[in-house]
RNA sequence: GCGGGCGUGGCGAAACUGGUAGACGCAAGGGACUUAAAAUCCCUCGGAGCAAUCCUUACGGGUUCGAUCCCCGUCGCCCGCACCA
């Protein structure tokens, strides 16, 4: 029978409201079934959805859908990280308030959200910026305060000179403060800390707990912490080049077995040392200005060319008192690392080679690989950094580097400079303390006051929430909290005298350190039920962009310890799986080059073939415009595609059918024209196979076929629900697209057969149940379709309330294995045997096939290689 | 600069991570149906060759009976680098 093309325009409002009335996706914390937490990043609220939000929350709600009909209670709720600087900007630039541009887009993007038919629970729904949400991060932070979490110490920022204001990196273009075009400084200022290094070892070893985590990501957060085991070493200054007060100064080295190796040392432009050195000599106090103007990002500091100045200070070797080492003060030792000073060994370091090349100091090789010959090992311009055995190292030649690490680690133990050790074995973490101060308006406000008589007093609890006042002005550069004319005046909880409130407000990673704990209980007026959370947390799936993989998921990490040792939840990790997905990228189109280039939109452009070239041209006028690079979707570039445009011509379900269907989930994905085209001609496809048996079917009971003509269909069904399973739990959507297309094309034959009216019951008994199957098994992906698929087989139930269905064992079991054989690892002939066959057999049968026969040419076998069930090799 | 990752037909990819390289989809070409178009259906489709066959997983080496997969080196692209989110 002829049916009506599938309409989502009519079909996914009407099962949005379906699901929406019948409450299928809101979640009881009550129910007993085993919970499963499943959770998408949540989006910042910049006012449009893009496609990476469509691909992030469409792959959660398959895992959500798949879950929730395996029968876990799943839990998939949704919020705004909507605190940040964006909404400033806006502010400035367009004069609207940042709550309520805030508000504006999230309401746009819930709309868009909400059109592509998640399974979400809008009723746990929050925004960082409501007060409901931030109140209870700043009960948090007063938690962390009293547990000792959070401290105060000074740490410098990007100073813009002009703007009078703190600038975050990403405001610092090549030195430049973004707007005014100034010179950045850095700047001392006392900001708020949280002690993350008080985990940094249990952050380390948990690493190894989590097991669904990708390993890129625990490397990359084992390198982040960067725990090392060394050695500090005490220096001692010699006294004549001392700065007035300084007797010694302290390096920490990873390699002390190279000391013989060492020309010099290097400090930090902050180093006391270097402040002393400088006060007393302006070519060095300029250098150090110069290295505090680099900014304080790390990237722009190690990719600048390296620089020292010698400081004239002197420093004698620890293990030979009459050999002397120039102090140098160099751009890229960090005080903030290990103690802010190195010695280097020019030998052992490519960067300390670089820098005793460029400054004429001694290169000496103390370490040579265990086959090298010491009388020949030489440096040119390369350093050897690898283990080996000690050469020109006096005492520890012979030795391993492990060996001499030791030696030297003990001798400088024993030797006492002063009345303290001279050396002492130290484990170092390259992990930093979490500052959290911004001075920013749009965050939530540190809930402190300072006051003259009493220090920094916390606002008592029963004084919380510390609301962000309303009425403020983005006329000038600056924090708005600073100038505002009463907000901040408030009297000491302490002594009751007048005080300040603090005006900085948290880091934003602050708030998205604990929204997944947030949304298991929203509503209480604690920020935990920590009953509750315990029993949701860990969240089995967290789906994000690897962006993330380090500071986001760190801190949360951390953040999910303190609210544990303050007695708000009681686990430690707080995501057991974690998925990091690819971009969406697509082409560039532009017109001109260089400064006048022109980045034109998708939309406004046609793709041409012409003799085998891809051409694109202006829809309006015609003109060609060259053809780019395949790129990140950014506003800049123009190469977005507004998921809006593509759910309003194609449906919610294309567009997530499409973005993941073409890619492993874990790589970029491509967004094509075509490619959505292709995803929209399936779901037709489907609706029309479906829909024109449905008369025949719908009064079928589904059964499998056991034997007879439909074995063939009902083996494929089931084999591929078997597989398909298996993808859903490893999220491998594009490898489940593509048996399901498998299972159409082999079931499009039977449908159309029992759609013309042919087949007896048990027939399409077989193909109703391997039809439903194929309907349940899209259903995660996309699931209006799927439910009025299932509503005119005639099901009553809706799918979305409906169990996954079981497949049969004996359904899926292989008998037969076909076995490719090689000659010489080329592949000649196929095997055909029992699944069970012995190695024997198999050999047997092998040299019985002609095209081995042929192909060996009478000579004998050599050896044969039988992997079981994979294949037979033959040596000839 | 440092840390992490990726690279397979014209394109997105698959290959049960050492065992048939290119499943499935897109694009393209041919055919059927149609007055015509759309839609749909069928066939072809990595390269060379009439063929047998040979070549082919960024590039260059290595280990192995056998390498997309493991090892060494090179190139290109992407992510992060602590105040973007």
């Amino acid at each position: 029978m002829a049916t009506e093309r599938y309409n989502p325009r009519d079909a996914e409002p009407r099962w949005q409201q379906k699901w929406n009335e019948a409450k299928v996706f809101e979640t009881d914390n009550a129910d007993p079934r085993e919970k499963y937490y499943v959770l998408e990043m949540f989006p910042y609220p910049s006012g449009r959805i893009h496609m990476g939000h469509v691909r992030n929350y469409a792959m959660g709600d398959v895992v959500a859908r798949y879950k929730r009909a395996r029968g876990f209670n799943v839990l998939h709720p949704m919020g705004w990280d909507a605190f940040g600087m964006p909404a400033e900007n806006a502010a400035m630039e367009r004069g609207v308030h940042p709550a309520s541009w805030t508000h504006q887009n999230i309401d746009s993007m819930k709309s868009q959200l909400k059109a592509m038919g998640l399974s979400l629970d809008w009723t746990r729904e929050f925004a960082t910026c409501d007060v409901e949400y931030y109140q209870h991060q700043q009960h948090l932070f007063l938690d962390f305060l009293e547990k000792g979490l959070v401290y105060r110490k000074q740490s410098k920022v990007n100073w813009d000179p002009v703007d009078n204001t703190v600038l975050a990196n990403e405001q610092v273009i090549d030195g430049r403060g973004w707007r005014s075009g100034a010179l950045v400084e850095q700047r001392e200022l006392t900001q708020w800390f949280f002690k993350i290094t008080d985990f940094s070892q249990d952050l380390l070893d948990a690493l190894e707990t989590l097991d669904q985590w990708p390993d890129k990501v625990r490397l990359m957060q084992k390198n982040w912490i960067g725990r090392s085991e060394g050695l500090t070493i005490r220096f001692e200054i010699v006294p004549q080049t001392a700065p007035a007060g300084e007797t010694e100064v302290t390096v920490y080295t990873t390699r002390p077995d190279t000391l013989f190796g060492a020309s010099f040392l290097a400090i930090a432009a902050d180093h006391p040392l270097a402040k002393d050195a400088a006060a007393a000599n302006p070519a060095l106090e300029a250098f150090c200005e110069e290295c505090r103007r680099a900014g304080t990002s790390l990237a722009a500091l190690e990719t600048a060319e390296k620089k020292g100045m010698d400081t004239g200070i002197r420093v004698k070797h620890p293990l030979d008192s009459s050999w002397e080492l120039p102090v140098y003060i160099a751009n890229f030792v960090l005080m903030d690392y290990g103690t802010g000073a190195i010695f280097g060994c020019p030998s052992g370091d490519q960067r300390d080679l670089d820098f005793a090349r460029k400054y004429g100091l001694p290169v000496v090789p103390v370490v040579m690989p265990k086959d090298g010959d010491a009388a020949t090992f030489t440096i040119g311009d390369t350093a050897y950094d690898g283990d080996g055995v000690m050469i020109n190292s006096r005492f520890l030649d012979g030795n391993t580097t492990d060996e001499a690490f030791k030696i030297v680690a003990d001798r400088l133990s024993g030797t006492m400079l002063g009345n303290v050790p001279q050396g002492e074995r130290k484990v170092n973490f390259r992990l930093r303390d979490w500052g959290i101060s911004r001075q920013r308006y749009w965050g939530c406000p540190i809930p402190v006051i300072h006051c003259d008589a009493c220090g920094v007093v916390p606002v008592p609890k029963k004084d919380l929430p510390v609301k962000l006042p309303a009425d403020v002005t983005f006329d000038q550069p600056g924090n708005p909290l600073d100038r505002h004319p009463t907000w901040r005046h408030v009297a000491c909880p302490t002594c009751g005298k007048d005080a300040r409130r603090e005006t900085d407000t948290m880091d934003t990673f602050v708030d998205s350190s604990w929204y997944f704990t947030r949304f298991t209980a929203p509503w209480e007026g604690v920020p935990t039920d920590p009953a509750v959370a315990t029993r949701w947390l860990p969240v089995d799936q967290y789906i994000g962009g690897i962006e993330h993989a380090i500071l986001h998921l760190l801190y949360s990490r951390f953040f999910t310890r303190a609210m544990r040792e303050t007695g708000h939840v009681d686990v430690k990790e707080p995501f057991k799986g974690l998925f990091t997905q690819g971009m969406v990228v697509h082409e560039t189109y532009s017109r001109g080059s260089g400064t006048i280039r022109d980045w034109v939109a998708p939309a406004d452009i046609r793709i041409e073939e012409i003799e085998g070239k891809r051409r694109a041209f202006l829809l309006d006028g015609g003109e060609e415009v060259s053809i780019g690079s395949i790129e990140k979707m950014s506003k800049s570039k123009k190469n977005v595609v507004d998921p809006d445009d593509i759910i309003a011509s194609y449906g919610a379900d294309t567009a997530r059918f499409f973005v993941l269907s073409d890619s492993p989930p874990e790589r970029d994905v491509i967004w094509s024209e075509a490619g959505v085209e292709g995803a929209h001609r399936f779901t037709q496809r489907l609706w029309r196979l479906i829909s024109e048996a449905s008369d025949a079917l719908a009064s079928i009971t589904p059964n499998p076929a056991k034997d007879g003509e439909a074995l063939s269909i009902s083996q494929a069904a089931h084999k591929t629900l078997k597989a398909v399973q298996n993808d859903y739990d490893k999220l491998w959507f594009n490898k489940a697209v593509a048996r399901i297309y498998e299972l159409v094309n082999t079931l499009s034959g039977p449908l159309a057969k029992v759609a013309a009216g042919e087949g007896d019951v048990a027939y399409c008994a077989a193909v109703r149940n391997a039809a439903e199957i194929l309907v349940q098994l899209v259903a995660p992906m996309t699931p209006h379709l799927a439910e009025e698929c299932w509503a005119t087989l005639g099901n009553s139930e809706m799918l979305a309330r409906t169990a996954w269905p079981v497949y049969d064992e004996a359904l899926v079991v292989e008998n037969d294995v076909v076995l490719p054989v090689q000659i010489n690892g080329k592949k000649r002939a196929e095997l055909t045997i029992s699944k069970d066959a012995d190695q024997n057999a198999v050999t047997q049968a092998v040299l019985k096939l002609d095209a081995v026969i042929n192909a060996m040419n009478g000579q004998a076998p050599k050896k044969i290689i039988v992997v079981p069930q994979r294949i037979v090799n033959i040596v000839v």
